[in-house]
DNA sequence: AAGTGGTCTAGACCACGGC
DNA sequence: CCGTGGTCTAGACCACTTC
């Protein structure tokens, strides 16, 4: 009898666990075929179904590819697609440093529109935070977001310079970021903004207005981004 | 001894589908609770694991929540997000219909751009079809797709004024369309494309370009719509 | 023919939620 | 407390791919 799992996770991630590692340290490169199920099987000394769930979620999640008959393999490198990241982890996917500057932070109390978009009362408290995104020193975005004040009180006083706000929710508010529905069209810069990102006004910009929810479905934070065109191309990948 | 399949579905695909219509049919309705694990191996005679499965894979797809110790009850209705539809599907979901002209069509040879994002050789045939799309009789996009001319022959002859150039796709030439890659944009509207959408040279355009790809992996067309702002938002759900 | 993933059984114990 | 989903066993046969 296999003793049961006393590390506190299941048979089935550690097996899940093994495999990631195994393709983390470049052992197993994209293409390449995973053991069998009857190998993990025997290997981790667990039941069939056991590692056949270990190497299930391991295809939902992307991780390797199943075909009948032939094998587990490998899949390809992970595209980042439709994933929800911060403005710091998505510098840091490209290898290069966030730089970003507070131009205003303000906690507002008559901005209907956005506090009914985070499900608050018409005249809640809102913590602003305005903030010039930057890449090899010029800016290339200017993102506003709104909070509940009433939820986060550390932010208002709070350094956001450095730390990622996205890290600050998750680590100091436990808050678990889950998605986020965003609305992208295009607009013009007015003056403000043009100025703000050195250019011209009436200058095309990619706007993104993104509602992030917890895990729990409550919606929790509303940004406005404005994009200067050139400098960034959203992705996304749709599927039928 | 439970008598195995002899229709040829599986039995778990057999639960699921008799759940998919009871919510079709709104005899159950989002938030209702559905059978639970044990009482669906009772009610369809199998084991736990094959009830299970059944639920396990509804879940994945969207039709069903779970939540341990509680149940698993019929997931509110499935928003569109992120999901390739066609302009007919699109108008159609909203209860409109689609309206669209054909500016132009020709079959080009000299597209090494556009050739090599289809994976073609540089001075492959390209058949080129230039649309203006229409909402209550106001143009709102002009779409220019791009097609392998050689795999689909009867495209340059056929009228593509009434049908959805999808349908022709998965219809006549057996295609199956199965997800996109977006790279997603602002513009300025140049002279031409300013007078074909009734609006002023320089007004800003979101700008998409769409690249589709059958269930195979292959490239298959590649599309570039200019959106008017306003006219036109774009909902994306990211997730973490 | 050998090996793979896909489906399935008839149970078991655990962790969690709601009453 | 009872019912729920989550994990797991030790097998089985089928369908498919590769050789």
């Amino acid at each position: 009898m296999p003793e049961r799992r006393r590390n506190g996770l299941p048979a089935y991630q550690k097996i899940q666990r093994a495999i990631r590692q195994r393709i983390e340290a470049k052992q197993l490169k994209p293409g390449d075929a995973v053991s069998s199920e009857r190998e993990l099987a025997r290997i981790h000394n667990v039941s069939l179904m056991t590692a056949r769930h270990a190497l299930a979620t391991l295809e939902r999640e992307g991780v390797v590819e199943r075909r009948r008959g032939a094998g587990t393999f490998v899949a390809p490198p992970r595209i980042q697609f439709n994933k929800l990241m911060s403005y710091t982890e998505q510098m840091a996917s490209r290898g290069l440093a966030a730089h970003s500057k507070v131009i205003s932070s303000a906690v507002l109390d008559n901005e209907p529109e956005i506090a009914a978009r985070l499900s608050l009362s018409a005249s809640s408290h809102l913590f602003m935070l305005e903030r010039v995104r930057q890449a090899a020193d010029e800016p290339f975005a200017l993102e506003t977001c709104y909070l509940p004040a009433d939820e986060f009180p550390a932010l208002a006083g709070g350094t956001l310079e450095r730390g990622s706000l996205f890290m600050t929710l998750e680590r100091e508010y436990g808050i678990e970021l889950a998605y986020a529905d965003e609305e992208i069209d295009s607009t013009a810069a007015d003056l403000r903004t043009a100025e703000l990102l050195a250019v011209t006004r009436g200058t095309p910009l990619l706007r993104i207005r993104q509602l992030l929810f917890t895990s729990k479905g409550k919606a929790c934070m509303y940004v406005v981004g404005l994009y200067r065109s050139g400098r960034h191309t959203l992705l996304i990948r749709r599927f039928r």
